[in-house]
DNA sequence: AGGAAGATCTACT
DNA sequence: GTAGATCTTCCTA
């Protein structure tokens, strides 16, 4: 398997949110390993990004999307973690968040981790795949560059499919451009369209 | 102490 | 499909 190199993600978010879907989100456990193809992205910036975390400028809770790439980022909302990747260009500010998974394996744990029997709900939002992987705050800062994380992002398999955008959910104040990116018709992305 | 936060679940019109 | 309650940290006062 290959994991993607740190180069992938020091880029503009919104190119590494498109490319990252297809791509496989490994989640280390005890013997066996969890993942999933990621189906769903969303790019933001930094503080000209009303709807970032680092719209207010840097503070201790956001400090990570402001330093190295290929790190998580994972804060709290609504009860939920959120699983971020940390990209942008060089000494900018930015991070991809991961919204959906398509599961390939591990199932079963991920079944009961997230306490859903059907799959097609276990990581069809941001929200749900972090409980089905496990991902709290004690992942927060991993390198997802590094073979020896308990959470990496590898290459897929060789597969053509349509990239969709739309605007970003559940964003308050979003900006002009289309920021959220799925791939059209999988039956895993968390909402058909905006 | 209080409130806001990129969500989710449930129960309905 | 939409609306509302509830979700649990962490930030700001």
């Amino acid at each position: 398997m290959r994991v993607l190199p740190k180069s992938f993600y020091e880029r503009n978010p919104a190119i590494v949110a498109r490319e990252l879907l297809g791509k496989i989100l490994v989640r280390k456990m005890d013997a066996e390993g969890l993942s999933g193809k990621i189906v769903e992205t969303e790019a933001y910036y930094g503080e000209k990004d009303p709807a970032s975390k680092a719209y207010k400028g840097r503070k201790a809770f956001n400090e990570l999307m402001f330093l190295d790439v290929g790190r998580t980022f994972i804060y709290m909302v609504h009860g939920n973690w959120l699983l971020n990747i940390v990209a942008h260009e060089k000494g900018d500010v930015g991070a991809v968040l991961i919204r959906a998974l398509e599961p390939i394996s591990g199932m079963e744990t991920m079944k009961k981790n997230g306490n859903v029997k059907d799959i097609r709900f276990l990581a069809n939002g941001p929200g749900k795949l972090s409980r089905a992987l496990a991902i709290t705050k004690e992942l927060n800062g991993v390198y997802v560059t590094k073979k020896d994380s308990q959470l990496l992002v590898i290459e897929g398999e060789r597969e053509s499919f349509e990239v969709c955008s739309s605007h970003r959910i559940g964003v308050k104040f979003d900006l002009p451009q289309e920021l959220r990116f799925f791939i059209k018709g999988n039956r895993f992305v968390s909402k058909a369209s905006s």
